[in-house]
DNA sequence: TGTTAGACTGAAAGTGCTTTCATAAAATCG
DNA sequence: CGATTTTATGAAAGCACTTTCAGTCTAACA
C-alpha cells in the first residue's frame, strides 16, 4: 500500500483478495459472510490498520454521548469557570465535551448552519452568543437540543442573569459605604458585533440607583475600558489621577477590578480608604485579590445549562426554560 | 422537493437553475461566480434552508481545516494560556479548533484509539499527556500528525520545557538574594496516573543546586500540596507557622505561589521581608500580583505547536521535532 | 437425479460534495 | 474588427463507503 496514506476499504478489498462490497458487509452485517472470508477479512483490517471513515461517523450520527460548547473568549476567565461547571456535571453523567471556540460570526453561522458538527454532538451549549431567528430555527429544526447561556430566545432554553440588578447591587453597597463620589469602569462599547453586551446593562443599573439617590455620575467618571490588562489599568490611571479621584470605582468585570487595584497599589492609594472598589463576576482570583464583587456564579451557570441540556436530551418534549439566575454582593477587603 | 428529506445541492441546482458545480462555488469560492448568479443561489439556499454536510465536504476535500487539542484540566491557568496560543495561531491560518478535555486514562484511549473523531481532525495536539508506544503507533499508522506538549515520544513531534533547569533557576535565584532558609512547595505525587509530572523535575533542579551550594533542604521545608487553593494555603501556612520558617518559598505552580502569598498577608508577613516567594509558568495572574516567577511561556508554547503541527500537515514528510523551550527568569516584587 | 431455496459474493448504482477540465461568452486589445 | 484574454459555467471524475440486484454455488428436498 502507499506508504503514507491511510487505508481504505478498496486496500482491504485487495488485500483479502474479495470486493470492496464484502468489506462493508463484514463491517455492517459481519452475519452476512462466511465465516471464513470473514476472518480474512479482518486480518487484512488489522494487518492494514484500517479503520472505517464514514462508517465511524454514521455510526456516531444517532448518539454520540458527547455535547459541544460554542463559546467566544473561552480562555478569558469567566468563560473558563462556565466551562469548568459544564465540564464537570458532563463527566458526571458521562458524556464528552467539544468546545468549539468562537471567533467570528461567520464562524458562528458555520458551526451553527453547518449542522455537520452537530451529528456529532447530541446538544449545544451556546455561551454569549447572539442567536438570530434564522438560527434558532436551523437548531430547532434539525432537533438539535441547546442551551444558551447570557442570551435569550424565545425558541431555545437559556440562562441569563440579571445584569442591571448586577449594576444596582454595585451602587447600592457603595451608597451604603458612605460613597458620595462613584466611577465606573467597563467596557460599555460592544467589543464585537457578535458576542452579547451586559456590561451596558450593569452600567445602566449602577447609573439609575445613583440618580435615585440623588448622586450625579459624571462623565469624566465613566470610563471605557476593554478587557486587555493595558487598556483597564490605562483608564484606571486617569480616574485616579483626576485633581478630585472618585473614592469608589464599579468594574463590570473583575478582571478590569484587579487592574484597577495593580494601579492603585502602584500609586500607593490605599484600599479600600482612598479608593474603594468593587467587581463583577466573582472568578476565581477575586477571592485571592480579596476583592469585593458581584458574584454571578459562573460555575453554577455552566453546570445549570449542562443539566437542563442533558434532561432535554433524555427526554425531548420538556418545555423550555428560560432561567434567570440570582445575583449576589460577595463583599471583602476591597470596599 | 420531498417533503421531510433534507436539500442537497442538487436541489439547490434544480431550484436555481444552475449546476451543483455552481452551488459549490457559490459556497467555497464566492468571488469566482457571477454576482447575479450567486444572488440567485443563495436566495435558493436560504429558500430551501439548505446546509451542506459535513461529512460529505470532508470527504471530498480529504480534509476538514479543523484540529484538535487534547487535554487534561483544561480550565487551569496555565493550560487555558497555552490554549490561547494555540487558539491564536489556527484562527490566523484559517483553521478551526476544537478541544476534547481528556478526563481519565480511558478517556484518551477512547479518543486516541477511537480513530472517529480523528476523522473530523486535521491534526492533534497532545498536551500534558503521556501517550505510550500503542497510542503513537496508533496516530502514525492512521498518519494523524500531531505535536505533544510537555511529554515526549520517538515517533512524534514534541514540546518540552526542561524542568529541572527551572528549578535550578529558582533555586539560584534564591540564593544570589541571600536565602539560608528555603523551602519547597508543589504537587510532588503524581496527582492522576494519566498526567505527567513535571513537578517532581523542578524539584529535583531546586534541591540539586541548594545541595551544591551547601544549603539543606529538610524534610519539614518539602511541603506536598495540590493544586487547589485550600490545600496550598494549608500547606502554606504550615510552612510560615513553624518555630523556624524559611525566609523564601519556591512554589512549583504559580498559584500555588499565590495562594501562599495571600497566607502571608493574612498572617501579616511582609513579603519578600519576612518571606520571598517565587513561582513557576508565568501565567497572566503572575503579572498583575508582581509575582517573581519561572516564566515558560505558555501562549508561545501554544503557538509553537500549532506552528509545528501546521507545517507537518502541509507537507506530511517533514522530520519529527523535538523542541525545548527556554526557561526564563522573571524577577518581580515578590524576592 | 433434477429442483430449489438459501447462502455468499461481486458489479454497479447510489451518496453529497469538491475540483479539474473544457467550453462558451464576454471583455480587452492592437 | 479580428485576435486574445478573461470570466462564468457545466460535465464529469473523483472521494470512501453503503446498498441493491443479480448471479453462482451448494446443500437439501421430492
Amino acid at each position: 500500500m502507499p506508504p503514507n496514506k491511510k487505508p481504505t476499504i478498496y486496500d482491504v478489498a485487495k488485500n483479502s483478495g474479495v470486493s470492496i462490497s464484502t468489506i462493508s458487509r463484514v463491517l455492517n452485517s459481519p452475519d452476512k459472510v462466511n465465516p471464513e472470508t470473514r476472518r480474512r477479512v479482518m486480518s487484512s483490517i488489522d494487518k492494514l490498520g484500517f479503520v472505517p471513515k464514514a462508517e465511524a461517523r454514521a455510526r456516531a450520527m444517532q448518539h454520540t454521548n458527547r455535547i459541544g460548547v460554542l463559546t467566544p473568549f473561552f480562555t478569558a476567565p469567566s468563560f473558563v469557570q462556565r466551562l469548568r461547571g459544564v465540564a464537570a456535571t458532563l463527566s458526571k453523567a458521562n458524556y464528552e465535551l467539544v468546545i468549539y471556540p468562537v471567533d467570528s460570526v461567520e464562524h458562528l453561522q458555520g458551526y451553527i448552519s453547518s449542522i455537520p458538527i452537530m451529528q456529532n454532538v447530541d446538544g449545544l451549549i451556546i455561551m454569549s452568543l447572539a442567536i438570530d431567528d434564522k438560527e434558532a430555527k436551523r437548531l430547532h429544526d434539525n432537533s438539535m437540543q441547546s442551551v444558551l447561556i447570557e442570551y435569550s430566545h424565545t425558541r431555545l432554553n437559556s440562562i441569563e442573569i440579571d445584569d442591571v440588578y448586577g449594576g444596582q447591587l454595585a451602587a447600592r453597597h457603595l451608597i451604603e459605604k458612605g460613597h458620595k463620589r462613584m466611577a465606573f469602569l467597563g467596557d460599555i462599547e460592544p467589543p464585537e458585533k457578535y458576542a452579547i453586551h451586559p456590561v451596558k446593562s450593569r452600567y445602566q443599573g449602577f447609573k439609575k440607583i445613583l440618580e435615585d439617590a440623588g448622586i450625579p455620575l459624571p462623565k469624566k467618571y465613566v470610563m471605557q475600558a476593554s478587557y486587555s490588562q493595558e487598556s483597564s489599568q490605562q483608564a484606571a490611571l486617569e480616574l485616579l489621577n483626576l485633581p478630585q479621584p472618585p473614592t469608589a470605582i464599579f468594574a463590570a468585570a473583575d478582571i478590569q477590578a484587579i487592574s484597577i487595584m495593580k494601579v492603585a497599589r502602584q500609586l500607593k492609594r490605599h484600599i479600600p480608604d482612598d479608593v474603594a472598589i468593587i467587581g463583577f463576576d466573582d472568578i476565581d482570583i477575586a477571592e485571592y485579590m480579596d476583592l469585593t464583587t458581584i458574584r454571578q456564579n459562573l460555575d453554577e451557570s455552566g453546570r445549570l445549562a449542562a443539566e437542563i441540556l442533558l434532561s432535554h436530551i433524555v427526554e425531548s418534549d420538556r418545555t423550555l426554560q428560560h432561567i434567570k439566575i440570582p445575583l449576589q454582593l460577595i463583599e471583602r477587603q476591597t470596599t
